[in-house]
DNA sequence: ATTAATAATTGTTCTTATCAAAAATCGTTA
DNA sequence: TAACGATTTTTGATAAGAACAATTATTAAT
């Protein structure tokens, strides 16, 4: 009875505010002259990070080939560099370059910067609460990922 | 200090739970045989609502003639109905079939239950703050967007 | 009665993404 | 050490997703 009730209100939340952060994703990555692809990757590196091909498109849930055009475009756009691993010459080792780097701080600061105006319209007092019960709900959402 | 950090927690959490329930949306169109565009297509019918293609476009954040398309293939498939609306014969009235209305009806149900099945996971007390913060955080999306 | 405006469709084109095949390299084992 | 299998990336072909422009059918307005 509460739990349905709550329940249904939280699949209407979780719907709405999917499209939102969509639109939000978009208008983000437009601002900065990027596609969607090439935001969500750059988005994805850590400041100083070495990975390869593969890492980045298992993160990105997509495949190799597709993870190479972007990286592609990215490379043109000069934000990574992308060079033979010595170590093992089949594997590429993908970098942020010094423009890329400085892009990602940027990036990260406007998203954080987002969130805080968005928690500005919102009383102190919940800011607690609602990134734990934020948290579980990822936490349980993983899980029932998992075992689908 | 203190906002700064949760707008910090707050933006990795949004993103990660945007990248969560894609691919959630990804499984449950799967499931039932529909692409993720029919998926949010029937979704974002009332069960026995007649609206016309261009309403959908806008709902759906599509171009009309991308939604014709979707609508020909919901058609195909018999999920939907499309007539001239006799009012005004420029209209198409669509509507959901009784198979389609059926589908809906269990595709909000399963909705529904993936997310009780979450909360079964949260602490009771923290259902109430859960949504109603994120009906704030909603609302103060929604707020950034229009602005921007 | 003609012209302007609106809704849907069709054809074309661009982007996004996948798959299969090829090329390069590595590890292992006969 | 030569050969075979596995792995990583890239390339080419292809399918699906989406937008845009042009067309058709209809309505509204002057």
């Amino acid at each position: 009875m509460e739990l349905n009730q709550h329940a249904e209100k939280l699949a209407n939340l979780t719907f709405s505010l999917l499209a939102n952060c969509q639109e939000k994703e978009i208008r983000l990555a437009e601002i900065h002259g990027l596609t969607q692809a090439e935001f969500r990757c750059l988005r994805l590196f850590g400041s100083d990070e070495t990975v390869n091909n593969k890492k980045i498109a298992e993160r990105m849930n997509l495949s190799p080939s597709r993870l190479t055009r972007i990286i592609d475009g990215l490379v043109k756009k000069e934000y990574i560099l992308r060079e033979i691993d010595p170590n093992d010459r089949r594997n590429m080792r993908v970098t942020l370059s010094s423009k890329g780097q400085s892009l990602v701080k940027q990036l990260n600061k406007a998203y954080v910067d987002i969130h805080r105006e968005i928690l500005k319209d919102i009383d102190p007092d919940q800011h607690e609460p609602l990134t734990t019960a934020l948290e579980h709900l990822l936490e349980a959402l993983e899980k029932w990922l998992e075992k689908s």
